[in-house]
DNA sequence: CTGAAAGCGCTTACAG
DNA sequence: CTGAAAGCGCTTACAG
């Protein structure tokens, strides 16, 4: 044993050096109690001397844990997944976890792919984000060896938890914001027509139970099916909708990246935001605060998605892996910035 | 041993069942060569029926490799790294790695803590992008027990590979087009006084560098301070300089948050772009391409910035970690869109 | 081409 | 309060 050397000290050389068993090094590695001071001193400066760090994958093998969890989500250039992975690390750094991202890519094989992989199975638990996961593949999620919660939409009964908004309710405040300031022909912009159920399903319906509930008809040339939800796909739809002639005074969009591409094609043509067309968003993205106007958008309370998906995956990770799923909403709210600010 | 069983599968399960040793397995799923085909085959059924995936802390403890390299970033929140965040992990998962993002939250305890995180030791490798590090923490450096690649500007000498993009001549050729455009007066937005090195004091060295060549002298009041290089940030240094009245006709903003903040601004000011100000940023954010007007940038050439980090990063851990380390330079480009429109 | 055995570095009953 | 020993599930020389 060389000083200074650079090969990686084990238990077995922190023991040595203190003159104690590798017991009694774990012990104090590990914050058992019941250790004499002194011999709790001569272990700590010990492995001071020695750059001691425990090997992970040993550690691993004998505990079964790794104090790692994954977080599966479609890409991080979508900014929503980009904050909502940065609200993950935070509350899983608090309960001592660190994550392992892997993305997927926005097509279902590629969704799958993920769930599959074999290193799941070096994972203490998985968050996955769900795109389009349906009933059918309630199975292969049978078949993923460890705790995992499910965030987003609910498409299917499953037997893992899940985390999501109040996709229903979020879409009728948005719209019932809009209707509150007078407008009435209000586009719903990114419904998926296929999908009855899922984001897009859950949102159109909320769009409709607010025109109802304000006894305004439903005009189905306003609702504006829009496949992907990234900003080029919003600018793309709204310079479509301008270019038919269909008139209106107010966007319910499904989320911000839409609201953002759209607000963007509304100035190129000189259309007024909020004074001819109100627009609301979905996300509360940070940059619907720089927009230009600031963009008013539902708040959907991600961060504490994040913290109660968390929390979930830690307790199934503690062993309350036998009892029955749950299902918890978390509460969103209405952001009120300049692009739904009132003008008459 | 019950069919259907929930129990985790070994190697030794397998090889009971297919009648061989758990040598012959490992060698099948390692893909040695030299196997009969028959026996292959046994094997393999014999996998699938039992579900079998290797125990990856097991396999870590005895080769020593993790297959998980690790992505330390400022934070997701800034879409510059969660592009980054993207391009590395693709980059990784063709070279067979998985990545483990830690975010450090902009200060400097807080990078320094990243380093020497315990968890470190159980990843093949580090990929850190730059923040704060200086020559004093060269020391710290060599202590991270597995190789590492830094992302981002050199600040010092250390025993690490580094990559990053030609800074000063990349806003040399900002400065450059702008000029050539015709403007004259045009505001550096972003510089941090007293970093002489980093992007901030390579990105003005480049800025004067390009007025030194056109002959035009450097006017210290268009060299504009702004600490933090986000969004808000941006907002607010522009506000602040339209207030004390300074003449100027272009901006080159030093990372196109900064950009994209001072054009909310301006447009909310009534000031014309690119007519009155033509405005430049750096790092082709993909929004950039969305906001009104759209943005001309700087690529620093992000995707090639994480493949080349990746591959030094793999060719370390492939054991050429006695070699001397490298530093790469990126290639950029100028992508041209509205904001620096010709209007004369 | 395949097998028996050692050992990676920990944690965890089991003793004392 | 501390020690000696087993064993987590692999990979890897070493034989044959």
């Amino acid at each position: 044993m060389k000083a200074g050397s650079e090969t990686t000290a084990t238990l077995h050389d922190v023991a040595r050096a203190a003159g104690v068993s590798i017991k009694t090094v774990s012990n104090v590695i590990n914050g058992y109690p019941h250790i004499r001071p002194e011999t709790r001193e001569r272990v700590e400066k010990a492995i001071d001397q020695l750059h001691y760090q425990p090997n992970r994958a040993a550690r691993s093998l004998r505990s079964g844990r790794t104090d790692m969890i994954g977080l599966i989500v479609p890409d991080l250039r979508n900014p929503y997944f980009a904050e909502l992975a940065d609200d993950v690390m935070r509350a899983a750094r608090e309960r001592g976890f660190s994550v392992l991202i892997e993305q997927f890519d926005l097509d279902r094989d590629s969704e799958l792919a993920a769930l599959r992989d074999a290193h799941l199975r070096g994972l203490d638990g998985i968050l996955h984000s769900v795109l389009t996961l349906e009933q059918g593949d309630a199975a292969l999620l049978e078949r993923v060896p460890v705790p995992m919660v499910l965030l987003g939409e609910r498409l299917f009964e499953s037997s893992r938890d899940h985390v999501t908004m109040r996709n229903t309710e979020g879409a009728q405040a948005a719209t019932a914001h809009l209707l509150g300031l007078g407008r009435r022909r209000i586009l719903a912009l990114g419904s998926h027509p296929s999908e009855e159920f899922g984001s897009p399903g859950l949102r159109l319906q909320g769009y409709a139970d607010a025109l109802a509930a304000a006894g305004v008809p439903l005009d189905d040339s306003l609702v504006v099916p829009v496949d992907l939800w990234h900003r080029a796909d919003g600018a793309d739809a709204m310079r479509a909708v301008l270019d038919t002639g269909v008139q209106f005074d107010g966007i319910v969009a499904f989320n911000d990246s839409l609201a953002l591409g759209a607000l963007r094609v509304l100035l190129e043509r000189g259309v007024r935001v909020p004074e001819d067309v109100a627009v609301i968003g979905f996300d509360d993205l940070d940059e619907t605060r720089y927009s230009l106007p600031a963009l008013s958008t539902i708040n959907p309370g991600r961060s504490e998605i994040a913290r109660t998906a968390v929390d979930l995956l830690v307790a199934r990770i503690g062993g309350a892996d036998a009892e029955p799923p749950r299902e918890v909403f978390t509460d969103f709210s209405l952001v009120e910035r300049e692009s739904t600010a009132a003008t008459r």
